[in-house]
Parts: C-alpha cells; sequence; structure tokens
DNA sequence: CCGAATCCAATCTGATACTG
DNA sequence: CAGTATCAGATTGGATTCGG
C-alpha cells in the first residue's frame, strides 16, 4: 500500500502540471487504480445528480424521483444502493405505514461535494467554449 | 485531520450546500444539460488518464499508447479525438516521414487539470475509507 | 411507498486485420 | 507511425412487472 492511508497532507492543489505528474503513475499502475474506481462511480449517469440534489437536503426516495423525474426507478435505486455502499449517502428507514426512506449525505458525501462543485463550476464556465469548439469541429470534419 | 486539508482553499469554495442547490436547477432542468455533457465525456474510461499524462508534457501516439499500455489503440484514438473535439488537447502533425503526430493540452485543458486534480486528490485521499465503507456493505447483505 | 427482477435496446470497449 | 474498419463481447440504461 501506498503511504497515503495516513493522510499526509497532499500540501494542497499543486501547479497541475506538477500534481498530474504524481498522479499519473498511480493511475497507470495496474495492479490496483483506487482513482478508476472512484471516477468511475461517480462518472456514471445518475451520481453526481442524486449527490448535489442530496446536498441541498436529505430527500426521501419518492421526492427524489420526482425532483429529477427523468431517471427511472430502477436506475434511481441501483445509483442510490452504490452510493451508499461507498459511504456518500446515509439510508435512513423510517417505520411508518407504509413505511418511508429518507437519503441523506454523509460527512464523505459532504467533503466530495467540494471538489465536485469546483468541476461543475469549470463546466458551466467553459460550456460555451466547448459548444464552440464541438460546432468547429464537426463543421471541419464533416463540411458537407 | 482528515478533511480539513484544504490548506491553500482559495476563498471562493463555496459552501457545497449552497453551491449544490445553485447548479441543482441546471442538472434537472431537461432542455440542454451543459454539466452532464462535460462529466459525461471525462467520466468515461480514459479521458482523465489521457489528460493527466499529456499534462505533463506532450506526448506523440506511440508515446501515450507505450505509457498507458493497456488501452487499446482504437480507444486511444477515439479519446484523443473526443478531447480535441472538445478543444481540451491540441493535434499537431509533423511532416516527417512518416509522419508523427504530437498531442497536448490546450489552455482549456489545463484549466480543467486544476478541478480536475482536486477531484483525484480527494479520491486518494478517501480511497481507503470508500473500500471499507464497501466491504462493509458486501458483508451486511451478503453475509452468506 | 420502496425496491427487486426480468427482458431488451443502446452504448462502450477490445481484438484483429487493413490502409496511407 | 498513425489511423480506420469491422465484428464480438461486456456494460449500461430503460420499460415493465411483481413483492413486501
Amino acid at each position: 500500500m501506498k503511504g497515503t492511508t495516513s493522510a499526509t497532507a497532499p500540501s494542497d492543489v499543486p501547479a497541475p502540471a506538477e500534481g498530474v505528474r504524481a498522479w499519473k503513475e498511480k493511475f497507470v499502475s495496474i495492479e490496483y487504480c483506487p482513482i478508476r474506481t472512484v471516477i468511475n462511480q461517480i462518472g456514471d449517469k445518475w451520481s453526481v445528480l442524486i449527490l448535489a440534489v442530496l446536498g441541498t437536503r436529505p430527500h426521501r426516495f419518492g421526492e427524489l424521483r420526482r425532483e429529477i423525474d427523468d431517471i427511472s426507478q430502477r436506475m434511481l435505486t441501483q445509483t442510490l444502493r452504490d452510493l451508499q455502499r461507498d459511504g456518500l449517502i446515509a439510508r435512513r428507514v423510517i417505520p411508518t405505514v407504509p413505511p418511508s426512506v429518507e437519503y441523506s449525505v454523509t460527512a464523505l458525501g459532504q467533503s466530495l461535494l467540494e471538489p465536485m462543485s469546483r468541476l461543475i463550476g469549470w463546466a458551466e464556465q467553459h460550456q460555451a467554449e466547448i459548444k464552440r469548439s464541438r460546432q468547429r469541429f464537426d463543421a471541419s470534419v464533416a463540411p458537407d
């Protein structure tokens, strides 16, 4: 294992060019890749959105479903389960009749929201530029 | 000592709970979702890794292939193309014989590396906790 | 109300073989 | 060397139906 478990402060956020050099090796090492594991989970279709919504306040299952409304019940259940498995959200069954279930972000999930919000901020800030780039690219490839 | 490593926190970090409330609406609006677009692109299997490697220095096609080495030629070509389409990396053909092609991150790509490195930093910092959570969960679900 | 199970379509990925 | 084409397998996501 690497020394990361002892939380030797990765100092801070380094100049990207340096930081990258650092994690490249961890990425490429094939034995096990913690980063890919995490990116995979939150890189799916719904995880980020659900975390975002739960970040505002706890929600019940049905609330989430209505709020997102273009998610299928299957994917909502499954994504919630995966997030719970990773310890990012907590599931609390309230013994009413019929039973209700409340989901909320854990401390771990909260800590993820910060870097995630930065990434999303970036996406918002640069979406226009990306869109333009895509149009330019597509036009130059299929100029028809 | 765990979550508090935001040593260099550049002040503009929104309290997650507020930031989230902000982007939730953009997420859920179905007409167009810039954020999902971006997350989808970098959420695939190779984009982040390639950006990371190119972040250290420009690479030629074959170099990338050797460096990553468990990527198929097909996926390398395709992912590079998608990243170029988004304007995150630049492709430069060097007219030698045989021709060589150099890829490098653009300014836009550089700007993405910063939030990305934060996310990856988070993943590294919390991988152990996540792993433990998964084991606990799996044990409780399939206790044999 | 919450969620598991089944079936099915769409997408993603890799192996292999081929081109300039 | 860099890239394309095609095919097969794996994964993902959605619709529907059933159960507690």
